[in-house]
DNA sequence: CGAGCGCTTGATTGAGTTCAAAAATCGTGG
DNA sequence: CCACGATTTTTGAACTCAATCAAGCGCTCG
């Protein structure tokens, strides 16, 4: 379990195998049954997640009851409700797993900690959140200027393993259309 | 022109007079008449902008030639295509001034040279990038979920001096509707 | 093996766009 | 400071993309 996460930081940073097994502490393994919810709006999100297998997604639920993906995280990312972490506000999404999954979970005040060690680290999560402040933008460019259809082709560009893997509808909701629409931009899609 | 600097960091961080001597010879001021360009998508943003006076936005092209607000900078925000700025990548950005306006414009290694100056400056700039993370996160969430009218009423609301002082067709772009719905929106708004 | 979930298909509705033109407002030069 | 041209806003009518409602099919997993 933690021979992944050690193997995705080596892409990263450098560090020595003490050093590592100092970083391990950190991370409290988990492993969470398809459907389990981590983390419920409204709650101060205390935690955020390596995935190690399977995969978890974000989201919020609208007035309506409807959910809306906000990120899907399957191994080697990282997913928590980063506003509600750093800021202690109450959280704005849900977190749950969609497959049986296993996920290291490290508590707040754990940027400081690795950081201490390794002091890299700090660096690499500001990459992580720059990567992920560039992909939101992207996304809401998105939304002004393309048709469901472009987000759709952009979606399976974007994450051709995801795309097979996550159910239909759940992508629907993540580029922000009713799952039959979804289903007929598909049928469109594959006819031209 | 510094003083407004100086007065918008005092809310923030703590330094003495001879420190802000020394950030003040990081920043250029230019005085930029309404419709000029500061920056073309495309480029590798070299700067971000203080604005002291008037007003800038930032804001995307897309294939069929149309405008998409993604940010207006009144006074005492600051502006710039994060990613280019960060990662010396092609802007997606252009960005513009809206208003006859007084920036104040740093280049990149600013951050660095600041929180040499000043510590504290560096968690400053975190927060501030973690609040645009969180609004353009609120944005994405209210395009997946929210009607064109509620769109409004959530901008008029966060921004109510803005609403008054930038053209409806800006604000329309901003929340993604074409300027003829926008007026309707605002229409049926009234009678109500 | 059957109940429920996910996907598809069809018919209808509706929010917002587009195109066109008039009305209002702005800004600039004489 | 006023007038005129340009830009912005409003209004109307037709249209379009996607949502909604409804029903049927097929799979899987309990």
């Amino acid at each position: 379990m933690y021979s992944i996460l050690k193997d995705y930081l080596k892409g990263k940073i450098n560090f020595t195998d003490s050093q590592f097994e100092e970083i391990k502490h950190l991370f409290a393994a988990k492993t969470v049954s398809k459907g389990k919810v981590l983390l419920q709006a409204g709650e101060i999100n205390q935690h955020s997640f390596f995935v190690v297998k399977g995969c978890l997604r974000s989201y919020v639920i609208d007035k309506e009851g409807k959910e809306h993906i906000i990120q899907f995280a399957p191994e080697n990312w990282w997913i928590s409700d980063l506003n509600s972490y750093n800021k202690q506000e109450p959280a704005m999404f849900f977190i749950d797993a969609i497959e049986d999954s296993e996920v290291l979970m490290n508590d707040r005040g754990f940027n400081e900690k690795i950081a201490a060690i390794v002091p890299q680290a700090d660096a690499m999560f500001q990459t992580l959140t720059q990567n992920s402040f560039r992909a939101m933008q992207k996304r809401l460019v998105s939304h002004l200027s393309a048709t469901a259809e472009e987000r759709y082709l952009e979606f399976i560009k974007t994450y051709p393993t995801l795309a097979l893997r996550v159910p239909q509808k759940m992508i629907a909701s993540y580029i922000g259309v009713a799952p039959e629409s979804l289903s007929r931009i598909r049928k469109a899609v594959a006819h031209q």
